[in-house]
DNA sequence: CCGCATTTGTTCGTATGTATT
DNA sequence: TAATACATACGAACAAATGCG
């Protein structure tokens, strides 16, 4: 009914939390403490905290402690337009990024789609992390044909931005097509990846890039950190002003 | 490790979901029998469990037992002229809808911002339910000027479509400005709203309408089940066909 | 309407494993 | 190596919700 001990426990945990009793970046009391604080078992407390790490308010590291989590916002706008530099830069954050994984592969059914491709084309397979400030903000797997971007691996390595890869191969525009978005919940490889909770949210959002000519030059789906981004879409030319609320 | 006892069981859980072993319905050996049937205490069972739960693989109801759940996916195209039941028409979906409740309060801040109003104007607050063939999708609460379209609630409860009361009211068209979407966890009442499970996320969506002449209407905020709808915006004029596959 | 059996929810105690310092 | 702290696991008891006679 909403006041089980191990919910009042997470409620009291969280108002001190939310009031600065604990401050980001604090460790909180080991669960011993927190049993004898609480006047409780070990497992309400873990249980109370579990759910707390689950919000991304606590951040749990087994054999150091428990941790008071900052959770900065990121709103991405996305648009014809949309590029993930300039995006950043807007919001006054230091966009970065590191490459996980590249190789070149045969296309499967739904990416050769994607790119109007032969299946089994070979194209470029990109695993990507998205930094903000140097936070981990996304994962993207990116996939570009390999052979109209045969260096696109290396120049990526490089630190060389997409946008600039594709002009180097004669692309001097390009829009974003259709977005597809949803949530689940974060698999485990991506949560380390995010530095997130494996319960926690992630947005998944599928883009694919065209050229002025209005054909598929590249293919993404990347996975987002749900506490730490939302996204816009504007659908009126004029640029109205927005409430850029949330959570509210 | 990724081979403890309790995920091991989720996994082969999970795996005899995927088979047909148990069927969407069915349901589950009661938690004695199951940990008869996996050699393991109750603990392991319920974490098990509670994790296929998270997922919406499973649905838990105390005293009733445990049950296979069976999950459509909706696929809610947004732009410029998103009507709710026209979206889910075209997927060969029944819209429907129920009043949660409404009232007639002075406008908060935001609200005020978003619909171009004084602060503290009247304004109409609804709460409504999304159903598509009777599954709840989504909770929107909406805000409309009450000097504008004072017989807004009473239309709506009766039924009638958001664009055929703002058509009553001279607005002969409408188009949505922009849209914010993020995820985060289900709150306990929406969860049970939607009829999910309180720890799998929702996707919550902002949008203004504004008229023809780019005059705000309407503001809506909407909470969905991250598990049963996905988005898509078109950022492309032209309809070049896409790849609707997801989870993949 | 009441009482009982069934089934899941919560809480405690206790022991052992694993990661960090 | 030892101490600390979180992770996993088993057992047991009682509470709460449901369904049935």
């Amino acid at each position: 009914m909403g006041r089980e001990n191990w919910q009042m426990i997470r409620d009291r945990l969280s108002e001190k939390i939310a009031s600065g009793s604990f401050s980001p970046g604090d460790r909180l009391p080991t669960e011993p403490e927190l049993c004898q604080l609480f006047g409780a078992g070990r497992h309400s407390i873990r249980r109370a905290v579990a759910a707390l790490a689950v919000e991304g308010k606590l951040r749990v590291e087994q054999g150091r402690g428990t941790f008071v989590e900052s959770a900065p916002l990121i709103n991405y706008h996305i648009g014809r337009r949309t590029r993930f530099r300039q995006n950043l830069q807007e919001q006054g954050l230091a966009p970065g990024g590191d490459q996980i994984a590249a190789e070149i592969v045969p296309a499967p059914a739904r990416i050769a789609l994607a790119l109007a491709l032969e299946e089994g084309a070979a194209v470029h397979r990109l695993l990507n992390r998205g930094l903000a400030d140097d936070v981990p903000i996304s994962i993207g797997l990116s996939w570009y044909c390999a052979a109209r971007f045969p260096d696109f691996a290396e120049r990526r390595a490089a630190g060389e931005a997409v946008s600039d890869i594709y002009a180097a191969h004669g692309v001097t525009d390009y829009f974003r097509r259709s977005t597809t978005i949803f949530a689940r919940r974060a698999e485990e490889e991506e949560a380390r990846l995010l530095a997130q909770h494996p319960l926690l949210p992630v947005l998944v959002v599928q883009k694919t890039d065209v050229d002025e000519a209005g054909r598929p030059i590249g293919h993404s789906e990347a996975v987002w950190s749900a506490d730490r981004v939302q996204f816009t879409f504007d659908t009126d030319p004029p640029g109205a002003e927005r409430t850029d609320d949330r959570r509210s």
